[in-house]
DNA sequence: TGTTTTCTTGAAAGCGCTTTCATAAAGTTA
DNA sequence: TAACTTTATGAAAGCGCTTTCAAGAAAACA
């Protein structure tokens, strides 16, 4: 018999840098040592120690992340899908999110729906199939075949953008619907019964069905109701929101208060009010959803509900994080 | 001798969803067959294709990312590292990048920087360790360590938001240093001759750096030279805008064209501008880099210069994308 | 100095999948 | 139907790492 020993020289002539099994032979030492070593120093010899150390910092080792996670069971990576990132609304609780999980040792793999639920699903998919250890999602509103899916997995999740205690999922909260209503009758105090609302497409749009079914519960509280002409869907554009407000105003009898249901309708509007040459808010009011950064330096001045989208993507990676590492 | 083949019982109670063997057993098939039936189903007969499919739909069977990245080479995982994510300007970028990596079957793996160099160095070791098969970075400056670390692992990257022949990166690009000097050249057509400068922190951003050697530059070619006094640098903020505007209107001698090195110094210039009772662009010009999506909206006129972030997204992925497919 | 206890270590068994490679089944041709 | 080619299949060897487990080394105790 050959003896076996001798068939592993060591093959240094691999290409995409070393191993685990080459620091350890560099620094001779067990594969199992330095892979102690790497994960609990305070565990190994300091001598040994060094010397392994040595040997990552010389041949430029990179832990193999799919064999880690094989191995460990453990991917150290979050998945969040939003529907765009091409807004600071989104962008910026992912911004938040990422740098409360990278905190904690966390990445975060992204994925943008479209507000399209079947490309969301599919995304969801394949995040659970890249073996993320958590998902934050927003909106509650999917198939449930989804949830399913994710609970088979054991994998925790969070819904942001939403507040339904009613529900049974874990949510990092903004009450829709309650801000919607708050906005509504603020306005009606100022005197306005009238009301236009800018909102966005509701289907598959849980949160713009909140802050619709706010609004109209507010009104309906003071026996009022939301003339249907007065309400219109489109998608959220600045464009979109000039337009709706040019529709609004040039009815026969005009709204005296619009409400958007998202940023770029106000900007819309406001530069649309200016063209027409129609006063903010003297002859109409303007209130309107989400953070605008530009709202405090604005000229007419606009009432807006501050969405705290920084906030919710710190608490949803700490509701996250937690969960993890163990309630 | 124990026969060996009795030790494998259907081991049904694994807690985390059906492994490929299980599909395997139920299909009564080999793992072998299941795997390149998931792979490559036209290579497995009808019948027992027909059978796997079955099979992995009443398990519920996900693939394990880990485990087929280790034993195939391939994560499909792209990392992305960006300053900042909390702004339509990288936030765009992201979405057209993440979309268009998406068609083609690759994840994204993002994380942002916060223009802090460490955190970057740090973001991308982590990025490479969990096995990313391409990079995208933005900007070229950044300790060649970094470089050599990406090429050792052999990872294709790709540098957006600059452009730089002379450098031996790949880029996807944006001529800071040109269009500066253009956006100069314009104003100095105009007739100014005396320029404010509102630059982002120049140092470790490389794109700030080259917007303002464009613009000194362009001033060089008509012997004109920027007042030391005029250029201010600043962290990107809407307040600071309005700072620096402030500052640089009431100098003794104020200049008659502002250039802002981004989209939030011009809004802060122009709020303050209505502020001061400065006519815009009567008394002062104010110009602009990035793309400010109120810009066509805006009232006092504003000459920009559009960063096609949407394009640059999509262009790096599909120069990765191409890269990791072969060319 | 002989024992017992506590630390460190290395061998080896996987983690769940892909991928040769040799073999068996099916399809062709004579 | 025999002989040969093509195609489908399964056994087995990893991929690079973590983690038991048993054993050896060091420290502590008597």
């Amino acid at each position: 018999m050959v003896d076996k020993k001798n068939e592993s020289v060591t093959n240094f002539s691999r290409p995409f840098g070393a191993t685990l099994e080459d620091i350890a032979k560099a620094a001779a030492v067990s594969l199992a040592t330095a892979s102690r070593c790497l994960n609990r120093p305070e565990t190994v010899r300091p001598e040994k120690r060094k010397r392994i150390f040595a040997a990552v910092e010389r041949l430029n080792y990179v832990p193999h992340g799919a064999a880690r996670a094989l191995a460990s069971k453990r991917t150290r990576m979050i998945g969040a899908v939003f529907p765009s990132l091409d807004s600071t609304l989104f962008g910026g609780a992912l911004d938040s999110f990422q740098k409360t999980v990278a905190i904690a040792g966390y990445s975060v793999l992204i994925a943008s729906s479209e507000y399209d639920p079947d490309r969301e699903r599919t995304h969801i998919q394949n995040l659970l199939a890249s073996g993320v250890e958590a998902l934050m999602l927003v909106g509650a509103a999917r198939d449930p075949a989804i949830y399913r899916l994710i609970d088979a997995k054991h994998v925790p999740y969070v819904l942001s953008w939403v507040y339904d205690p009613d529900r049974q999922h874990a949510y990092i909260g903004f009450d829709n619907a309650g801000a919607a209503s708050h906005l509504t009758n603020y306005l009606m105090m100022l005197g306005h019964r009238r009301f236009g609302v800018i909102s966005g497409i509701t289907e598959g749009n849980d949160r713009a069905q909140s802050r619709l079914r706010g609004i109209q519960s507010a009104l309906a509280d003071k026996s009022l109701e939301l003339d249907p002409d007065c309400l219109i869907e489109r998608p959220f554009s600045v464009e979109d929101g000039r337009d709706v407000f040019h529709l609004l105003m040039s009815m026969a009898r005009p709204p005296t208060a619009i409400i958007c249901g998202s940023s770029p309708f106000a900007y819309g509007a406001l530069f649309e009010a200016a063209e027409m040459g129609i006063k903010v808010p003297d002859t109409v009011s303007v209130a309107s959803f989400d953070d605008m950064w530009l709202a405090p330096h604005i000229s007419p001045p606009l009432t807006t509900v501050r969405t705290p989208r920084h906030e919710m993507g710190e608490q949803a990676a700490h509701y996250l994080v937690a969960k993890l590492e163990g309630r």
